[in-house]
DNA sequence: CTGAAAGCGCTAACAC
DNA sequence: GTGTTAGCGCTTTCAG
């Protein structure tokens, strides 16, 4: 078979070899210049990257791979879904394989469908990567499978067995606990609750900081309500909470939720913060623009991305070595005005802080 | 060579040669299992199945592109930030990608690097993909790119050449049309504008959108504000307007601008919606959860979407055919509580409608 | 520092 | 319906 060259058809793309014959190199030199590889000399790589240029030549990935092995490149399983804190955390962990030199394959979930982290991953290895990334993922039982990349769980324990498994919290639990933490100092008898979806991890570490936080101070936690991340979730919750009138202080797993809560205590008559604080979680930053303001927790979403993605690279590429120690992110609460001391009638006997 | 099986390091993965063995049949009929290829008895396609699970089989990504010279995969040029129309129209779009039979490659633009758009191709096209996908691009001027394969621009113009093109506007224009419309037609004298940075192609639609309504209605466009689509930048953007006793009504490009915009204008005394009505742009719908709820105008994301993708890969597999005509989405105006007749002092002398 | 030979695992085209 | 023969374009190993 002869290769069309120009005339009529899609002319046929220019190859490694095409580059070598015309700057007179064997087929491996151009193969050692576009590799970065050492032991080329100035001249001949310049002579190789001109003709290269010339040809409009690129090379060709999946030959490169099937070749090599290696694929240079990294799955990432995420949820099909745009809220701020699924979408931050998702940014921060693009850029983080980007800059580490890998390129990006995608499958997003539909949340619901159980098994659907199962074939997410499976079409991934089907793809061709050398590790992936489990963005938060949703607890869906059993995970039966055989993964020889190593898997990187972002947010959540290990959901299946791998070779080689790397976790790295966003540090839920802690940030729950800060939450709470700052009603309890605020002078509140106690903090209601409003939960995210229990089946994700993210969602029951929350909770359980806020249990412990309670137990710590020796309080046991009420009931919690639990909502789906939905503004109208968590209004439907405040609703509730607002017919209580001992509530006075509301820690919501995420902002949108705590706006919905806010909107339906003002519409019982609650104020915030004056009848009753309500904090929220992720810090989007357009809550600052509300009325009131939204105190809330930032999630380290970068800081989380970028060590995980470290962690994940080092156990691709260095198999054999210890994985290094995973850093724990800084807990950041930040003080907007929808948290303030309880309305005085409501104020328990005094209790010494700490 | 002799391949490992089993014993020390990792066993070699299995390669159709061996399910083709174990089988007793063709590699080639091992390769007609796999690809879903007609003329092949159940019989013999059910022993194929079977010898493949057993080995734990799965097909070389790699070594199927490379022979079959279609990658069956589709890049996306994406923002790399997370407000909620880009992540929304991300989803979207991931979602229609791999309902079409496609994987996703995806590589993110940082916002302000110029070139940025030209090397996110590039990159993908040595990656190796059949179409692209390029969702909001900002306007980065002349871009100079030799692109093979179809190219979808979803939501802008073709940003560069390519041998064949595709667009899908999400409709920018007519929508932000409407928004101008509906605030017209309560009876304002005229509307204000907050843009969107104006790099970008969706903020320039809205604007346009925005000064045809009003030219429309034998007004002139008063000076528009240019915002960041952030809601600081809303907030800045509300603090002049309200110095302003004139306006009445303001269009803000984004949801998070109308919210910093109502934020600044209450702060400054004045009353939303009865002394000015503000409408954003993207139906998030958290925003029906704050005071006062957001009127707004729904983008129709996943429409714009699906249609897209249905194009690009009309574009890709049947090369020789035209493109079919591209349906137009309906305009949405969500209308809740921030839009209001205007006062009555400010009143214009009565004029019909339309 | 550079080159030659030998595959990587699959599908294309055609034969049977 | 099924098998045979050639590559796809690169990297690997090992010589020099």
């Amino acid at each position: 078979m002869v290769r069309e060259v120009g005339q009529g058809g899609s002319p046929a793309l220019p190859r490694s070899a095409d580059v070598a014959q015309m700057a007179g190199v064997s087929r491996k030199t151009v193969s050692r210049v576009f590799n970065d590889e050492p032991y080329v000399s100035a001249d001949v790589r310049r002579r190789v990257l001109k003709a290269a240029e010339q040809l409009g030549y690129r090379l060709n990935n999946a030959a490169r791979v099937l070749a090599s092995g290696r694929t240079r490149s990294i799955g990432l399983v995420t949820l099909g879904i745009a809220g701020y804190g699924v979408a931050s955390l998702r940014v921060s962990i693009e850029r983080a394989i980007r800059d580490a030199g890998y390129t990006l394959r995608v499958v997003g979930t539909r949340e619901g469908d159980q098994g659907d982290i199962a074939s997410a991953v499976d079409s991934l290895l089907e793809q061709g990567v050398d590790g992936i990334v489990i963005s938060e993922p949703v607890d869906e039982g059993e995970i039966a499978l055989r993964v020889d990349v190593p898997v990187l769980f972002l947010g959540a324990p290990a959901v299946f067995a791998t070779s080689r498994t790397v976790t790295s919290g966003v540090g839920s639990e802690l940030l729950g606990r800060a939450a709470t933490e700052h009603l309890l100092d605020l002078g509140h008898a106690t903090v209601h609750h409003v939960a995210g979806p229990q089946r994700w991890y993210a969602a029951k570490d929350r909770l359980e900081g806020w249990r412990a936080a309670l137990k710590e101070r020796g309080k046991t936690a009420p009931p919690y309500i639990e909502g789906d991340w939905s503004a109208a979730s968590g209004y439907a919750a405040g609703r509730e909470l607002a017919s209580d009138p001992t509530v006075t202080a509301v820690f919501a797993s995420g902002d949108d939720m705590a706006i919905g809560v806010i909107h339906a205590l003002r519409e019982a008559g609650r104020r915030v913060p004056q009848d009753v604080s309500v904090v929220g979680f992720d810090d989007n930053p357009v809550y600052a623009f509300v009325a009131p303001p939204l105190t809330t927790v930032r999630q380290p979403f970068n800081a989380a991305a970028q060590e995980g993605v470290r962690l994940l690279v080092h156990a691709i590429e260095r198999p054999d070595e210890d994985l290094p120690a995973a850093s724990v992110p800084p807990v950041e609460l930040i003080v907007r005005s929808s948290t303030a001391p309880p309305p005085p009638r409501e104020q328990p006997t005094a209790r010494p802080t700490a």
